[in-house]
DNA sequence: TCGATATCTTTATAATATTGGAAATATGGA
DNA sequence: TCCATATTTCCAATATTATAAAGATATCGA
């Protein structure tokens, strides 16, 4: 993973309304939920939504289907595991005895 | 994981200095670095450096420990890990045949 | 095929927040 | 005291956010 994408991933989710978005997704699973179905359940204005999923979007955390009248929104669930390897990339001058608290291994 | 500790770290971490900073401290591994000397590794003005120390600090992803003249930081691995266990939970409503990609399970 | 309606996005704008870095300030050691 | 190390204060430049208003696009019924 790039570190731009990651930068663009961070910054997505770094972010309350968009964190909110995420979670609801993540919770709704694969099949997505639709726009507007996000907007009800977060109360959120739509101007104020779309502009949120298009920033989910374009960082590659989520994916969005057209079908019919509505826009279905699912998240990439590999961008955050992603995520994390990059983060802990190359930890402690490769030294395999480092402790990374919960992670284990290094 | 408070959702509020989730953004103050994500908000941390999306950031290109802040990001460079937290990677130079994860190889460096738990024993620490000095603020000289991650400013030295990437060419940044104290000043600088240090707004964005404190950031990294207060949000939870880098200790401090002063020794003598030198403040050493080091990073908290931990705290990468718990980031992403907040980002997948609940995740598709607890049916556990989802699709995670690399992550396997949910 | 035409307009009414539903769903969602884009545009524009004002309010708010973040960033980098010079200069000044602290703190520890010789 | 004087130097080395690091932080804090300040400010202008830049970026982000929320939302109203207007613009797309799709469906449906007459």
């Amino acid at each position: 993973m790039e570190k731009q994408t990651v930068l663009s991933a961070l910054a997505a989710l770094a972010q309350e309304t968009r964190l909110d978005v995420f979670r609801v997704l993540v919770q709704a699973g694969p099949q997505g939920l639709a726009a507007g179905a996000i907007g009800a359940a977060l109360d959120i204005p739509s101007a104020t939504l779309s502009f949120h999923l298009k920033e989910l979007k374009s960082s590659g955390l989520v994916r969005c289907e057209r079908r019919g009248r509505w826009r279905i929104y699912s998240p990439d669930f590999s961008a955050v595991g992603q995520l994390m390897d990059f983060l802990t990339a190359n930890c402690c001058q490769g030294v395999d005895s480092c402790d990374l608290g919960s992670k284990g291994d290094c």
